[in-house]
DNA sequence: TTGAAAGCGGTACCAG
DNA sequence: CTGGTACCGCTTTCAA
């Protein structure tokens, strides 16, 4: 089914059809009546990659993200939908589990498609991939990772400023010895978590610290967290890489028996929907997933007659949230309580 | 950036880089290093929509889902892409919000796409979309929704036993007054879901229910609860769609200061892994995401050499998993001391 | 083993 | 306002 079979029965030409289907006002009504009139009998659809290789341009938005399973990403990939929508644009996506050949994979995937933009949702990333982006000159918005360059928009989060108010925190509610839970891509973001962790903990020799990394899954937080115990280490505070594992965490000490705060504070990154909903609710970091949507929609969909934004970066600056899943350190007495 | 300049900068045929970029094993080795250097030194990526149009065939699958956001979905969705991948095929998404214009507008972007194979899992449908994709002749499966027809195979989930499972636990447990939490898309198997509830209810006149809908998400679940208990109803147990809505019911009841499961019962349905993780974990029903996903794969991507499978059905039962949210009906003596 | 050329299904420019 | 037609970038015979 093809523009010429729809433009022998309504007794036009190729061309004719193809203004109608693009809305060129220029077609006579009574024409543009029998070429519809065919297009419904017909049951025509345009086949939209002749569409897109005729005309040269996309109309297309392509994201990766690390795991959409995890609402942090799908937060910002759903707010990038709604606004490429409402300027007329489709979005396609791809997921890379955190591994790097899908990663490869996706962006090789997304270039053949020719999008008119790509955001990069990641954590692992590869400096030759970062430079094959950047001579495919399409318009690119990287969270966390890689450097600003002519086409590409870099949006950061200030990990150290979050969990140094973590750390603050938790200190002064006298806990000593932390724990991080974390997940397994080990570069990037993550890492930069985990150090700014480690960092604090260094600053300071009241404090000290033990990591554990698992998926990052409901699943992955629990192991983790089961693993760091397992260890015989005995933290007053978890610091998980974000709310998802955190809530992994909290199944894990409740059957272990362990209140939460009373024996051990639980604290989580993002602030994803699910850290209110979860019992306790998760003392966390704000991200404000809207605006980096927002943000990667404007980067990359440049308004009309705008040239793309000069290249740069984006900075952004996490919220503290106190909820209830952290507390004062439990004294040595209300521990054996406890236990 | 195209096929032609590779071909002249190694000095051969555009059918030759043809040939190595699809693996064609006729391509003497010499030849063949000498095109690969080309395609790496100009950064070459073959435009993908040239190459559907020209092979004709799309090696990809599409898929619709109601609401990604909703884990159930996603749990398909996922296993879907992983088979898919397996057998080289790509797969693209899209969300329809439960919105059927929104639907009618993804079913064509993939007819558009020409996808070898569509899947929908949606509760929205209409059956001129249903005869539009007959007429299509691209194979379809849908989920909960339609009739098997020629191309279209049809997987379904058996709600009334689900359900029926649910209120005679349920009423042996001693609970009378039930509450059904919903969620806003008023047709297909939601409705079947709480017509089973009405159903078991009109069938045993010492039970009475009432309803409540709201969006499909953590909060939606909470404000439901919320207009059902404002109400000034006082049911002893909430049945509610889904896991992720149950969720919500949860939050908003502790807020309330109701216990769950000593002052009221709730249920989910879906089995989604949240479902174990929130606290109490929930009583729900298990729909097998990962069987669902693997059955859609296979009937879209028939075995090579085999032709695709006749029209069918397949049906499926949910099974019954008790967790920790529901317990026998409070007595009037516990009830008052609750408050 | 390689090259030439005919499409695939549209778009858009140029005439009429 | 409408038709003719030269591409868009790649695959795939058909010959050489």
């Amino acid at each position: 089914m093809n523009l010429e079979q729809v433009a022998r029965r309504a007794k036009v030409s190729t061309a004719t059809v193809s203004r109608v289907l693009n809305n060129a006002n220029v077609v006579k009504t009574s024409t543009r009546a029998r070429v519809e009139k065919a297009i419904e009998e017909l049951k025509y659809h345009p086949n939209l990659h002749a569409r897109n290789l005729a005309g040269g341009k996309s109309r297309t938005l392509g994201v990766i993200a690390s795991n959409m399973e995890n609402p942090f990403f799908f937060d910002i990939y759903k707010t990038i939908e709604s606004d490429a929508h409402a300027r007329g644009y489709e979005v396609v996506v791809a997921n890379t589990d955190y591994r790097s050949e899908q990663l490869v994979a996706s962006i090789r995937l997304m270039i053949g498609r020719r999008v008119a933009g790509l955001a990069a949702i990641v954590s692992e990333m590869e400096p030759a991939l970062i430079k094959e982006l950047t001579e495919s000159r399409i318009p690119v918005v990287f969270y966390d990772v890689g450097q600003p360059r002519q086409n590409i928009t870099n949006i950061r989060v200030n990990y150290r400023r979050g969990i140094d108010k973590v750390t603050d925190y938790l200190h002064n509610m006298g806990h000593r010895r932390l724990g991080f839970v974390g997940h397994h891509a080990m570069l990037g973001p993550i890492n930069e978590r985990m150090k700014a962790v480690l960092d604090a903990v260094a600053r300071n020799s009241s404090l000290e610290v033990k990591t554990a990394a698992d998926a990052d899954t409901l699943e992955g937080g629990r192991q983790a967290t089961r693993a760091l115990l397992s260890s015989g280490y005995q933290p007053t505070a978890i610091i998980c890489v974000n709310d998802v594992m955190a809530v992994g965490a909290l199944r894990e000490l409740r059957e272990r028996g362990i209140r939460v705060p009373q024996d051990m504070s639980v604290t989580g990154f993002d602030n994803v929907k699910l850290s209110e909903f979860c019992y306790p609710a998760l003392t966390t970091l704000h991200i404000p997933r809207e605006r980096i949507g927002h943000i990667i929609c404007n980067c990359l969909i440049p308004p009309p007659g705008e040239v793309a934004p000069a290249e740069h970066e984006i900075v952004i600056d996490p919220e503290f949230v106190v909820r209830e899943s952290t507390g004062p350190a439990p004294t040595a007495a209300r521990k054996r309580h406890a236990t």
